[in-house]
DNA sequence: CTAGTTGCAAAGAGTTTGCATGGCG
DNA sequence: CGCCATGCAAACTCTTTGCAACTAG
């Protein structure tokens, strides 16, 4: 094994449970280092973009660009088992869906032998726009 | 009529040439930048942005941002028949691939009539392996 | 001529990196 | 005590803005 330890560091508790706990909706880093700073607890941006990439890279969040809002964001996957699968984020109100569904195995398959590219369900977001906020335009 | 007068200067001729012989492939300001750049042809990168800016304003091109990929993405609109395309982004050495074929439609198809989501096309980006990254592993 | 346009430099916003110090285990 | 993590500052990338010089009409 060459995982490296976690330190559970103050830091890291504190970024942990705050996005936790915000119940999936999305936040950038700016957003974050600015709850804490208003709780007067010390911590660097950098340290919260380091534990940002690392619960990306985990598959515990998830990284988007939203057209219109300066920064990536960030959303914690609250249910671990939606993890492999494709994401539908939609791009008006932000809600983030899992798709689970038949043809994406075929969709995988499609374009591994039609453009030989292995897709990675976990990182892919689909973006478009959901019923309520199709229909609301 | 407060429209300003577009003034039909070297550099605007150049831009609008460029864009418009894409044939709607996205673009960003650095790369149109480089472009004339290599061909010894002075301009400004603010000059760049503020065609584009304009062209965008206009409802000529249009402006998005892809995840992977830094920089915002102009994509000249060809007619009103525009043409879309899902992009696969290899997580390895970063090549952004077009992805175009038959099976596009149908997924969006099936997206909506399963899921209720309409999928925009040009702003999804599929992660995963290219075919030499995936092999080199 | 003269008002819009240009290139440059500087300023901004967001993000990443290098490094000495600090703290978890 | 060994390493990883941390905060800070600096570096970087992309974009915008101010400005004096320039140019199309």
């Amino acid at each position: 094994m060459n995982r490296p330890e976690n330190y559970n560091t103050k830091q890291r508790k504190a970024i942990m449970n705050y996005v936790a706990a915000l119940n999936g909706e999305h936040i950038t880093a700016g957003q974050i280092m600015k709850h804490f700073d208003e709780k007067n607890f010390l911590i660097g941006l950098s340290t919260i973009y380091r534990h940002l990439d690392r619960l990306v890279e985990s598959g515990k969040m998830r990284k988007y660009t939203l057209d219109g809002v300066s920064g990536a964001c960030y959303q914690y996957i609250i249910d671990e088992d939606i993890r492999e699968y494709f994401h539908l984020k939609c791009e008006e109100c932000g809600a983030l869906l899992h798709l689970k569904c038949s043809m994406l195995d075929e969709i995988q398959q499609h374009v591994y032998e039609e453009h030989t590219f292995h897709i990675n369900a976990m990182k892919t977001v689909f973006y478009g726009k959901c019923a309520e906020c199709f229909n609301g335009d």
